[in-house]
DNA sequence: TAGTGATTTATGGCG
DNA sequence: GCCGCCATAAATCAC
């Protein structure tokens, strides 16, 4: 009865909000020249987090979730992949 | 940190080269195609209370909960701990708060539950 | 209303 | 040997 009350309050889902355009790009950045192994340790996601002025665990969350919904849409249009693929592709060449 | 810079397979392929974590074939794999029950609103409440009284269970208590709500042993075990995981990380998220938001001097010790 | 961040069920490894 | 912790998957929720 009363933890009714209080999850409508407490509940995150209630009061979400976008990450910026920033973070979204940094941590996008990570994911895609990752790609072979999106799991960054506890001091990547710590690092991460700080970028981009996020917790750890909403890090957590975004590559969690970010797993998933790449997988689903393999085969699918994924421009986003394209976009970053050449992106770290064309800083891959910088350094060559 | 290192970067990806291979491909393992198709090399001179178009976009979206696939790794072992993705998952052999995508979507509509056979390898785990776990469902998830969602408890209704009365097996959540019980259990809640059930925590609330003490966050470990004993195996005979763990017994009459499964049986009384309608679920497994398993299931009443894993509640259990995934609800240990949640106070950790509502326990550490108030912590942070306290942390990150200096101007405080009140009070340190308020508290979350009543 | 599709998108997205967060939460809820469920697994497996490891200590 | 069982049991809890932990990171994670997948589904679902809430906005």
């Amino acid at each position: 009865a009363v933890m009714i009350l209080r999850s409508r309050f407490l509940d995150a889902r209630r009061k979400r909000r976008n990450f910026s355009k920033q973070a979204t790009e940094v941590l996008n950045e990570y994911f895609y020249s990752h790609l072979s192994n999106p799991y960054p340790s506890e001091e990547a996601k710590e690092e991460l987090a700080r970028k981009c002025n996020i917790t750890v665990s909403q890090v957590s969350n975004w590559f969690g979730n970010k797993r998933i919904r790449y997988k689903k849409n393999i085969g699918k249009a994924q421009e986003e992949a394209n976009l970053y693929a050449a992106k770290t592709a064309a800083a891959a060449a910088q350094h060559d | 940190l290192q970067k990806d810079l291979k491909e393992p397979q198709s090399p001179g392929e178009s976009s979206t080269p696939y790794y072992p974590w993705m998952g052999i074939v995508g979507p509509n794999s056979a390898q785990r195609r776990r469902g998830r029950q969602t408890y209704s609103r009365y097996q959540t409440l019980e259990l809640e209370k059930e925590f609330q009284f003490n966050h470990y269970l004993t195996r005979k208590r763990r017994i009459e909960v499964a049986h009384s709500l309608c679920l497994t042993e398993r299931q009443i075990k894993i509640w259990f701990q995934n609800r240990r995981m949640k106070m950790k990380k509502e326990r550490q998220a108030i912590k942070e708060l306290n942390d990150t938001t200096p101007p405080s001097k009140s009070k340190t010790g308020d508290s979350k539950t009543s």
